[in-house]
DNA sequence: TAAATAAGTAACCTAAAGGTTACGTAAATA
DNA sequence: TATTTACGTAACCTTTAGGTTACTTATTTA
């Protein structure tokens, strides 16, 4: 896996890195932790992890020969505000069905 | 293109469909008024769309010989639910530090 | 200090997402 | 009614995300 540069709504969209978030939002852990989960390869993990963590998902904390794995803000953080966008959306449509509701129904 | 079967997270994935999205929370649009917003064809802009039909990103409502679309609730409810999921985690990880700072600092 | 363990890197393969062009069909219009 | 317009579908091509195995490096531990 040659780690390609995905922006944070690429990262989400692969349902192992999903897994892989709902696992840390249990527990921290390491990559071999992590690879028990999975039928992939350990390697494989690795790269996951990697691009969980370019994309501000998760902070990786070294302890000796093990590398621990925790969810960070960031990523979730980014994927909120664009969700936060389209209420203005949703909250122009109520409006605009007041509005027409009042017109009809004056009273 | 072969109008792949893709989740809601997958979807989003794509740089052209949350273009399109942005598009929409504007105004609805037909495939050819969305088309002109793109450099490609206009028959990937319609896999597109029936992509973003199918995960629940917008309605669709055929006029005549045009189809306009319409943003739909359904697919942003669905990642504002996975989204909320871990706002348990960062509450649970607040819950932790304040006990944490209590404990140290008993008044 | 030799062996085992945790994990990164390199080189490679494959399935499929995302694009194209060519064509068919139904609705609007001259 | 002949033509143009809006769109879907089919067949195809290319790139790349996601996987693999083989190897290296750095810590533990026996």
């Amino acid at each position: 896996m040659a780690t390609p540069a995905l922006d944070t709504f690429q990262v989400i969209g692969d349902p192992s890195r999903r897994k892989m978030l709902m696992l840390l939002s249990e527990e921290s852990l390491t990559i071999n932790n992590l690879a028990d989960n999975f039928e992939m390869s350990r390697p494989a993990v690795s790269k996951h992890i990697k691009i969980l963590h370019n994309a501000g998902f998760i902070s990786i904390e070294d302890i000796g020969r093990e590398r621990y794995c925790t969810l960070k803000k960031d990523g979730f953080e980014e994927l909120q505000a664009w969700l936060s966008y389209f209420d203005q959306f949703w909250a122009s449509k109520l409006t605009k069905l007041e509005t027409l509701l009042n017109k009809k129904l004056p009273n």
